[in-house]
DNA sequence: AGGAGTTTGTGAACGCGAGAACAAAACGAG
DNA sequence: CTCGTTTTGTTCTCGCGTTCACAAACTCCT
């Protein structure tokens, strides 16, 4: 999109790998809870349920944070893995639709540990006004503008039905939000320069059934 | 794995193409419910907001449902991809830890619709065993042997905390469950012939956190 | 019946990601 | 200091998935 300034970190990560890094982050947090000082590629690909070659190229993307012969120091490859994913920094979320997915995510704490602050649930529905979820109170959807503008949110969640999920992204991406985390099971159109991820539990649940047809069917 | 007979349906579908027949599956309902008979490859890649020469393509691994310079007929493909998916039959589904997420899930409208029921929810926790949650009584851990076996469940949905879902995945395959939806944000083993599919929020988050990250730097 | 206009289904080219394999580098023993 | 051992970082190859482009096939109009 915008033309890369040529001297400062231009590399540019390959969407599978940004998408591995998460998880080679939890694996670490885990290593590291357990009191483990460093750990070879071998390790930590048996954590994170990869291969350890394609663990090493991941990492290789970021620079050189390894010692040949002996391998990673948990915790300053945890570091430079959030740093490089960014959540180091502190990032504004609102979610979108308080019902049963909304509470569950207001209240899960994989959030918070992450940098992630959940600053206003909304809702369309009144009745909803007087709850308070995970210490935040619901607020009517109205306030997005304001909210959004206040605190600088560049991020929110959809965990509205399906029929509403289009006029909460055009409302979202009108007050300034560009990244999108999509709960809703519909397919939701948005400007360039505006990311979305989507979030289909009955999609994996289909796959799934797919799967174990065919395994009924070669029986 | 198995041999394949060589007269029947032994066409293997691409995992990036079963990962979108769902998708499209949902939007040809979409398309039902408003009253479309006849579309295009054009009009359903739209729906599903992908291009229509993959959305073809996709579609020509089942077989030729279309006709040339008309489209396709809706409630027909939505029929053979139901099919092909294996959505038309009733698969019974067992879901494990009834916390705020196993509460989503189970109160969950998009699983019922297509052909997943909900038999059993279990907790290791007393304290829920007296809960009915979306009509379905909360029942003890370890009845999960006599569930999976009278039911004939395939399909296993952990929604444990990340402690947990090793143990409950060895359960579930020691029973006989094929094919697990794990949302426990924790990497589990299973044997082969055993599917794991893996929905971690936070994990979404973050990649959007990445290149949220990346904008604010190229600006 | 024939031709113009549509739309599907697919062959071919291209680019990305996965994995194997190896060279480079660090450490330790003697 | 030198050699053997360990482990990283990287190169290379292969296969899968995406996209383009076009021939085949169907409809409609004259």
């Amino acid at each position: 999109m915008t033309a890369r300034s040529s001297s400062e970190t231009a590399r540019d990560i390959p969407e599978a790998t940004v998408a591995r890094l998460p998880v080679y982050l939890r694996a670490l947090t885990t290593l590291a809870e357990g009191g483990t000082r460093t750990c070879s590629s071998e390790d930590l690909a048996a954590a994170a349920g990869v291969n350890s070659a394609k663990l090493r190229k991941d990492l290789s993307y970021l620079g050189s944070y390894g010692t040949r012969g002996v391998g990673y120091d948990v915790d300053y490859l945890r570091y430079q893995i959030a740093r490089e994913i960014g959540v180091t920094q502190d990032w504004p979320v609102v979610i979108v639709g308080i019902g049963n997915l909304g509470h569950a995510l207001a209240n899960y704490s994989g959030f918070r540990s992450r940098g992630f602050r959940v600053v206003a649930l909304l809702d369309a529905d009144p009745a909803r006004h007087d709850e308070v979820v995970a210490g935040v109170d619901v607020r009517p959807f109205d306030d997005l503008e304001q909210i959004v503008g206040d605190q600088s949110v560049a991020i929110g969640v959809i965990a509205t039905p399906a029929i509403a999920a289009q006029d909460v992204a055009d409302r979202m991406v009108a007050c300034g939000i560009t990244s999108i985390l999509n709960f809703a099971p519909a397919v939701i159109a948005v400007p360039d320069g505006v990311d979305v991820r989507k979030v289909d539990l009955s999609i994996e649940l289909q796959i799934l059934a797919y799967h174990e047809q065919r395994k009924a069917q070669s029986a």
